[in-house]
DNA sequence: TTAACATAGTTGCACGTGCAACTAATTTTC
DNA sequence: GAAAATTAGTTGCACGTGCAACTATGTTAA
């Protein structure tokens, strides 16, 4: 119920779950990224992001690589075959967002943003709140 | 990042994920249901329902129990700890609701609610022609 | 009535996630 | 310079999920 980009990229023979597309992303905009640079930026946890990449690994996507300065640190390296497959699976991507957004205007996408917006506020405040 | 509710449950000393806070929603409403129908109106799959029924029977929220005229299928009922629990749960989950929505006019929870609608026509349409 | 089919639920495997505890490396502080 | 604190990342445990294969029970059709 909640995995429909992966979905829509298996139907399309592209064996990428959501998660791994967006790590994807953001390494194909700036390869070499430090791990928890990656978390931070695709908004997850140090510990979940040890596993995407694990997955990853496996799947021959990217390779870690620790870094000569800092030992503690990763860098994270797409491979030639993420690459490829970031190159197959962005297209696909775009029009999957296409069709999601038949029939809805461009001002209530926006405004469903503005929403959002303020729903992680309201989040924000009370977590803070509360710790 | 998707659990919030589960969370602020937590931090209200109630120990229940979504998940078991909407299972208990619907024995509320009436008590000893099929698996599959608490399947289908949770909208979860049968694989999900069993493994989440399993956990809320080993925290001592529901029980199984056999359907003496069909034996294949189970009928789940409350405990009374569930019951307890829920009754605690549901006043959380309204002031819950009412912090979301902070800031957010009446006519824009029902546009979003209505594009998510549409979404959701959107990928039925897709998954459709696809399979 | 028996073989074929359908239905309800479970299980193994894989994925993504959070929390708390942990290791290892680097900084800070005295 | 050595102890204490901080930072980066990993691991065990638990939860929820999907898929495909499976068991067990019921229903249908020949």
């Amino acid at each position: 119920m909640d995995y429909y980009i992966g979905d829509y990229m298996k139907s399309r023979g592209i064996d990428l779950s959501k998660e791994q597309f967006i790590v994807l992303k953001y390494l194909n905009e700036s390869d070499g990224r430090k791990q928890n640079d990656l978390a931070f930026i695709t908004n997850r946890s140090k510990t979940a992001l040890t596993r995407l990449i694990n997955t990853m690994e496996k799947k021959g996507l990217v390779s870690r690589s620790i870094c000569e300065k800092d030992m503690r640190i990763n860098h994270i390296y797409l491979t030639p075959s993420g690459r490829e497959i970031w190159a197959m699976a962005y297209p696909v991507f775009l029009e999957i967002i296409q069709e999601l957004q038949q029939g809805i205007s461009e001002e209530d996408i926006l405004l469903v943003q503005e929403v959002m917006k303020q729903i992680q506020k309201n989040i924000n405040l009370k977590t803070t709140v509360n710790q």
